[in-house]
DNA sequence: TATATTTAGGTGGTCAGACCACCTATAATG
DNA sequence: CATTATAGGTGGTCTGACCACCTAAATATA
């Protein structure tokens, strides 16, 4: 068995030994780690808790797993582990107020942030995508305030504001305002950067 | 073995299954999870499995074990998962210099959400905890700005930016001043709320 | 009776060994 | 030479076994 040090589990130490693996030997995204047999043998410790480590690291987006093949670095960011982060946060009651009003505030943050990279060709696009006749208004929506996280270049916050859309579209209320794309869009055009900010506040008072 | 849907692995399936049962039998942090053995009858799958699911969970910080005890739903966010994630995956550049921008986005709004709620009482709190002199600045950080979150009363973007806070220290560049909150202080004191806003963009002009 | 002690059973932690389905490279076959 | 078996490695899963630890009930002690 591996030593167990300060009550430490036998996962949590694997895991930090496959951490220093990875650095130790260089290895990037895509690449290959060792069998969960041949790391049982080189950690001293049992297939299952090789297991329990790496599942870990599964969820967390770390590693990928192929049957059949191998274990590898993972090549993409997976958001798996903060959706279920997401998941169990956003199941507590007094968390789904906050949702509305805390998506509200990133998105008023990513038109603010958008602003100064705003040029002519992004506004015909984003009149396009607030015009566009066969999309539904949840899809403009996301697609409109996509566009300005791209130009904005926040993409944790986007990767923050992705999932609360994805669980407001749970519940009841549903709170899309066409007007605001084109107030928004008005100011783009004006340039007028202090009114973004009310724009958005007053829209949050009238509820 | 439990049905396995869609390529799906049994440890994946049950951890949506344990998901289910908190909401279904209404458990705060601090209650008890059934144990192993019995999750094992009762999902249908191995107590190996069930231990894989578990210890992901584990490392989310959702839930916490005690042997001879039992596993219970954490009262308390761990982010022992930060740690791990950090040193995995933020080796990327990119990532880096957006999470302070987030963080500090989030503060500002936080800064701001707090103005209306913030009295005589809270000011003094506020000047008590930037001036302790046995605190480290850091700590002096996340009081202050923990008291700033409770005030606004906006826990999902507080648990956000804990997140944040708890990555970011993982880093080197450590980006604390203190005379943003002195600065931030007076402002409530002088209830001139529109300054806010330039105090946090000036400074983040500034790096 | 009231308190201290023992004990039995439950719990997580860990391990070894066993199949299975799957993949791939090699060897045997046409 | 191309095609097809085949053998061995890999992750996925299960079973059953200990161990150390905790708790509460049963027991012994004052």
């Amino acid at each position: 068995m591996a030593v167990t040090l300060r009550n430490q589990k036998v996962y949590q130490g694997v895991l930090q030994q496959i951490r220093s693996y990875i650095e130790i030997h260089h290895l990037n995204p895509g690449d290959k780690l060792p069998s969960e047999r041949e790391l049982a043998e080189k950690l001293q410790a049992s297939r299952s808790s090789i297991r329990e480590a790496l599942r870990a690291l599964e969820l967390l987006g770390i590693i990928e797993t192929s049957p059949g093949e191998g274990t590898f670095l993972s090549s993409y960011r997976s958001l798996q582990s903060v959706e279920i982060l997401a998941s169990f946060i956003l199941r507590e009651k007094e968390i789904k107020g906050n949702l509305i009003l805390s998506k509200h505030i990133i998105e008023k943050e990513a038109a603010k942030a958008a602003f100064l990279h705003i040029t002519d060709t992004d506004i015909l696009k984003l009149e396009e995508i607030i015009h566009n006749p066969s999309s539904l208004l949840k899809d403009k929506h996301r697609s409109f305030f996509r566009h300005l996280f791209m130009k904005a270049d926040i993409i944790l916050l986007e990767r923050i504001w992705s999932l609360m859309e994805e669980f407001s579209s749970t519940l009841d209320e549903q709170v899309y305002d066409k007007s605001l794309y084109i107030e928004l869009i008005q100011i783009y055009e004006n340039k007028t950067y202090s009114t973004i900010e009310d724009l958005f506040m007053k829209r949050f008072k009238r509820k």
